[in-house]
DNA sequence: ATCTTTACCTGACTGC
DNA sequence: TGCAGTCAGGTAAAGA
């Protein structure tokens, strides 16, 4: 599932290819993917705009056409690749951006949970989603923490508090700061919270590093694999040992989401 | 504000 | 080989 690393290694596979190109042709086989557009709409909207940009925020796909945007999210299975084909290169295809320089930026979505939308502001995107985390400071993080009673598990998957983990690194970070996914936010000493701030910066730019997580749908642009399932340490290891003391990584649900975790290392708070 | 539930979707996998 | 059932999870919306 694409999360903030796999959503980066995205936007800087597409930039060099992408910057200066025009759209001039839009297609869909799911119109319910354009979220509301139409293909003429967006081909009328784009018409003559060379983008400008493209960029990241939180798991959003950004394309910068001059105060025109068009904002991808993948959701769980979706793709984002160049294509000589209008109908891309695999049977899952349901937008096709049709570029200048005769090629097509293809999104491919098996579940058809993704979404290519058409909007002349992002600040939709700012009133309902929280900071960055890899510009957050420690003491961001330790003031974020303040005043919530849910579980740290939870909190660090809802998105107007902290955008762009998911699942994955949730559950990564969390190992690596030794806290249970259980433990109230607000249970979570100063100290404690500054150092968990900093893990997920680093479990997070490690992922970049490593290009994203390539287990189920995700690729990068090219086609090619992440390498970031790899070096996971709690993520789908569930009866498997812990990397840190061998311990059986066990697996609950929290908030209705599958919970990777060490007992060990991670002590329940009482 | 927070929690819970439901909906959106279909490929991959399991069991018979 | 096939068929039913289950699971995966990011987000939005509705109701408590």
């Amino acid at each position: 599932m694409p999360e903030l690393p796999e959503v980066e290694t995205v936007v800087r596979g597409l930039a060099p290819d992408l910057i200066g190109r025009k759209v001039v042709s839009v297609w869909t086989d799911w119109p319910r993917a354009l979220d509301g557009s139409e293909p003429h709409l967006m081909e009328s909207a784009l018409d003559g705009r060379p983008l400008q940009r493209i960029f990241r925020r939180a798991k959003y796909i950004c394309l910068d056409f001059g105060g025109i945007y068009v904002v991808v999210h993948l959701r769980m299975t979706g793709r984002l690749y160049l294509s000589p084909n209008r109908s891309g290169d695999d049977r899952w295809v349901h937008v096709s951006l049709g570029l200048d320089d005769d090629r097509y930026l293809a999104f491919s979505d098996s579940r058809k949970f993704g979404r290519v939308s058409l909007c002349d502001s992002l600040d939709f995107l700012e009133r309902k989603l929280g900071p960055e985390p890899l510009e957050m400071s420690d003491d961001a993080f330790s003031n974020l923490f303040r005043g919530s009673t849910r579980a740290i598990k939870t909190f660090l998957l809802d998105q107007s508090k902290i955008a762009g983990i998911g699942n994955i690194y949730a559950d990564e970070a969390l190992l690596r700061a030794g806290i249970h996914p259980l433990t109230p936010v607000d249970r979570i000493p100063h100290n404690r919270a500054r150092r968990l701030g900093q893990t997920i910066r680093e479990v997070l730019d490690a992922a970049i590093n490593y290009e994203g997580a390539s287990i189920s749908w995700y690729r990068k642009p090219d086609g090619s694999q992440g390498e970031s399932q790899k070096h996971f340490w709690a993520y789908g290891r569930t009866h498997q040992p812990c990397k840190v003391c061998g311990t059986t990584i066990e697996r609950i649900v929290v908030g209705q989401r599958s919970t990777h975790f060490c007992p060990k290392c991670q002590k329940k708070p009482r």
